[in-house]
DNA sequence: GCCGGGGTGGCAGCTTGTTGCCATCGCATC
DNA sequence: GATGCGATGGCAACAAGCTGCCACCCCGGC
């Protein structure tokens, strides 16, 4: 089943949404699709709350949906219900949403004109969907945890000490290669640890591993 | 479109895997699906060679379809051919093949009998789905590296200094804390540091944060 | 009892890393 | 030109880490 532009969805999946009775999920590359007030009223209107006992709420974005304050805002409130959020730094689908692992919703790629959405049950399909976005889901980081210390945006002159440490480099060897000081080297070393909130090289280059910070 | 059991699929769909042009993605659970040898022939013999330029073959698996000696065997022949392999830790669909972004092919969940397979051409479909294919496949680990370097699966006394590591204690902390002398800590740092091969703590520190040996 | 091997721990000497202090330099501003 | 700021680098003292050497202890085999 094919419905085109925001409303009609709202009209004729909408009782999907408020059918919605154990799990919610949801993989987009920003919250573009509901920026429409009334979309997103519509829906989350008519969604159970949140809190309500074993129903899970996930959405998998992209960076891109932390671009703007009022998204922020609302993924706030999202975690701040009980809903899950995380990021992915993989590029995703303009919008995929699962409901009860019953009902898939699904966005067209971009194209001039109202979107089309695609609804299916086909459990085959479904199913199958639902695993592949477990495995993105897994592999993606919390949001509290993207948005808190993490990725500490790193400049040149970091990702070059960077290397260097994880060359196993002494620090003199290391240093000339970079055409810096010992001292300077060292003071550089200090930073990062500083950035990465690490009290010893070890535990720097653990956090470096943990957040891939090596590509 | 749906097909019961293999012979059918190769009947009906034969044709969708020998047009192939650009790309055959696969995510899968393990190798079983092909395990028969007649399906696997009439397809893979239907297929370009894996060598054709531009031609891409990526297969995402599970470690489960890494437990037989053939299934390995099959994965270095892909590889050998220029395909790629990549292990991914979380579940994953018991099959999905996508072809050329185009077509799409989901194999039913689990259920007694001959499997079902669902073909599918729906752009909306495929390419959502493949755009989540693709986040799984990003975040997971190349075969080569997941064999390889893989978990120089470490005993409890090696956890614990790792843990104390991780911790960022000095040394001499540590040792205390784990109830030994500094020279006898320093000597399971070395060696965890061998078996990681890491010339530098921070080395290690970094193996071990990409390694996952945090948990 | 005696022996040998493996793990342990103390010691020492060395290398490496950490940090404060200060002189210097480039640069932009006043 | 003078002033001030930030980055750099040399130096030194100290802390931390690395490793060879040897003594010790525990255990199992002779």
């Amino acid at each position: 089943m094919t419905v085109r532009g925001d409303a009609e969805l709202v009209a004729r999946a909408g009782h999907l949404f408020a059918g919605a009775r154990h799990e919610f999920v949801c993989a987009a590359r920003d919250l573009d699709t509901w920026s429409q007030p009334e979309a997103r009223e519509a829906i989350s209107g008519r969604m159970h709350a949140d809190g309500t006992a074993g129903f899970v709420v996930r959405k998998l974005l992209t960076p891109a949906a932390l671009a703007d304050e009022a998204s922020r805002r609302h993924l706030g409130q999202i975690t701040a219900a009980g809903g899950r959020v995380r990021i992915s730094s993989a590029p995703l689908p303009h919008e995929t949403i699962i409901i009860d692992r019953r009902v898939m919703i699904l966005a067209s790629p971009e194209a001039p004109g109202p979107r089309e959405f695609t609804v299916t049950t086909s459990p085959a399909l479904v199913s199958g969907v639902h695993a592949l976005f477990l495995a993105a889901w897994d592999n993606a980081t919390d949001l509290a945890a993207y948005l808190s210390g993490d990725r500490p945006h790193l400049d040149d002159d970091n990702r070059a000490v960077l290397r260097a440490l994880g060359a196993g480099y002494t620090d003199e060897t290391a240093a000339r290669g970079l055409g810096l000081s010992v001292r300077t080297y060292r003071r550089r070393v200090a930073e990062l640890m500083a950035t990465l909130e690490a009290d010893s090289r070890f535990q720097a280059g653990l956090r470096a591993g943990e957040l891939g910070l090596t590509g």
